[in-house]
This record gives structure tokens, C-alpha cells and sequence, in this order.
DNA sequence: CCCTGCCTGCTG
DNA sequence: CAGCAGGCAGGG
């Protein structure tokens, strides 16, 4: 489910609250979620350490001990992250428990249990998670036209399809791509290598502004997270186009289309897009 | 490069 | 019932 925007709400609402706990307990349901290290000394590992921070990187996140170590999480599509009191109902599909030191619990919950943990010490080398592979993050000073020329500007395959690859810029999914290309008024399928300057200009603007203003309107208050478990995603009502195929386009009115783009569903206006 | 698998649940 | 869902790794 998550991508950027959410990845970073989740982070913003949760970090006040873990932050200066520390975990008493943990207990893990299904072991196949903790991809590294194996769910006994993932457990072991963590008992007892108490939490300094968070950090988002991309669409993972980073819980960050004292002593060093940090647990990465990645939620895929329909992972979940919620602090809870002890007696909070559970949720279906709840596959990590952290039990912390003030009662209340850091649960994880994944229906389709694609997400994955890992848990690295202070000086061990991440070459489990994949964040070392990740692009930019789209905030960087360094998302410049330049940047995108340079590693897209000769690339055959539809400009949708690269700014879904990680490995170029990190967080943007399948929903916040076709909304950052119906803002630039391209046309998603149109190879990146036949894209202008200018078009690679709207876009180095237009992606960090998309992504913040989704954020923005993601906001959202710990209580009201939690009383809508987590999957209450207040910018989906500012999407554009996003799940509106087939009605009228907001800017030109014109019906909104749907094409399938790198196995991926895509919706787009051809009034406002044209190939 | 495309394709599949990984899972469960919802929609048409 | 098939098809699809906000993601990604791995195989051919």
C-alpha cells in the first residue's frame, strides 16, 4: 500500500512516540518476515534496546537503537505499523509484536506478507535490504533536470517505468507516478528517451512538489491514526487521476484512459498527456 | 528484457 | 469465478 508519502506519515506519527522506549519484548508470528537475521536472534537482538529514533529512506523505514543497531522495514504493499495500547484490539494478519517498556505495543501487520524486517548492528554492513541500491531520495538538492538526463535521457522505456525504478529516485510507486506525470503533462508511456528539456525540467520540479503536497495532505494526529489503524490515507481524496479512469479529467475535462505500463496499471488523460 | 512468484481479499 | 491491488526479487 505505502509509498513515499505514507512511508513518511507513518514515520512522523510514530517517531514521537517510540522514541526513548525501549522494547521488553518481541514476538514474531510468521518467521518468514524477518528476511535477516532468522526471527529467534532477531528477537534476542532486539530485547532490550531501547529506541533513539526513526528514519525513512525511500519507502523503508528505519527504527534506530541506542546502541547502534537499527531495524529496516520495508511494508510493500499492504504492510502496516501501529502503536497501540497492550488491550487494542488486534488486527487480523499481525505478524510482529514489541512489547515496550510503557505497555503499549508496536505491532506490525501485513495481509498479503510481502513486507519484510531486518535488524543490522552498529557496524554491520546492510547488504540485505536493498536500501544500498536505492537512487536519490526526491528531496535531495541533487533531483536536478541535469540528474535526470543524465540517467534517463537514453533510456527506451516509458518514463513511467522509470520513475517507478528505485534505483534512480526512491519512493515513487505506482499511484504517485502517474499523478507526478499527469501534473507534467506527459504522456506515461512515452519512452524517457524521447522526453525534451523542458519536460525534464517540469519533471525534476514537479516530483519533490507532488510528493510534498501529498505528505502534506497525509497529515494526521497519533489518535486518529490509530483510531483508523493506520489505513487511513487522508491525500487519496486529492488524487487526480489516480483510480479515476474512465471519469472526467479535473484540468481539461477530457475522459481519463487506462493502459497497462510495465505490468502496472496507469491511468492518464489525453487531453493533458498527449503522446 | 519480460515474466513469475509471493499472499489475501475485494470487485465485477 | 477471474482479475486485480499502492512492491519487489529472482529466473529465464
Amino acid at each position: 500500500m505505502p509509498e513515499l508519502p505514507e512511508v513518511e506519515t507513518i514515520k512522523r506519527v510514530l517517531e514521537p512516540q517510540l522514541k526513548g522506549l525501549t522494547i521488553t519484548k518481541v514476538t514474531v508470528n510468521r518467521p518468514e518476515v524477518t528476511a535477516y537475521p532468522a526471527a529467534d536472534e532477531f528477537c534476542r537482538l532486539l530485547t532490550g534496546q531501547r529506541v533513539s529514533g526513526m528514519m525513512r529512506r525511500g519507502k523503508f523505514l528505519y527504527i534506530l537503537l541506542e546502541n547502534g543497531g537499527r531495524v529496516i522495514l520495508h511494508l510493500r504493499m499492504t504492510g502496516g505499523l501501529l502503536f497501540t495500547p497492550a488491550d487494542f484490539p488486534q488486527e487480523k494478519h499481525t505478524h510482529i509484536i514489541f512489547e515496550m517498556d510503557d505497555g503499549r505495543q508496536l505491532r506490525f501487520s501485513d495481509m498479503r506478507r510481502f513486507g519484510r524486517f531486518w535488524m543490522l548492528q552498529n557496524e554491520e554492513v546492510d547488504t540485505y535490504s536493498g536500501i544500498a541500491k536505492l537512487g536519490i531520495e526526491p528531496f535531495d538538492d541533487e533531483l536536478t533536470t541535469e540528474y535526470l538526463i543524465l540517467h534517463l535521457g537514453k533510456r527506451k522505456k516509458a518514463i513511467k517505468e522509470c520513475l517507478l525504478d528505485q534505483s534512480i529516485i526512491a519512493g515513487i510507486g505506482n499511484i504517485y507516478s502517474d499523478e507526478i506525470l499527469f501534473t507534467a503533462g506527459i504522456y506515461p508511456a512515452r519512452p524517457a528517451g524521447s522526453l525534451r528539456q523542458e519536460e525534464w525540467e517540469r519533471l525534476a520540479r514537479v516530483i519533490p512538489e507532488r510528493l510534498t503536497y501529498f505528505i502534506e495532505k497525509n497529515e494526521i494526529t497519533p489518535e486518529e491514526y490509530l483510531e483508523t489503524k493506520g489505513q487511513d490515507y487522508r491525500n487519496t481524496p486529492f488524487l487526480q487521476i489516480y483510480g479515476h479512469a474512465g471519469k472526467t479529467c479535473p484540468v481539461c475535462g477530457s475522459l481519463l484512459s487506462r493502459m497497462v505500463i510495465g505490468g502496472r496499471s496507469s491511468v492518464y488523460c489525453p487531453g493533458c498527456q498527449k503522446n
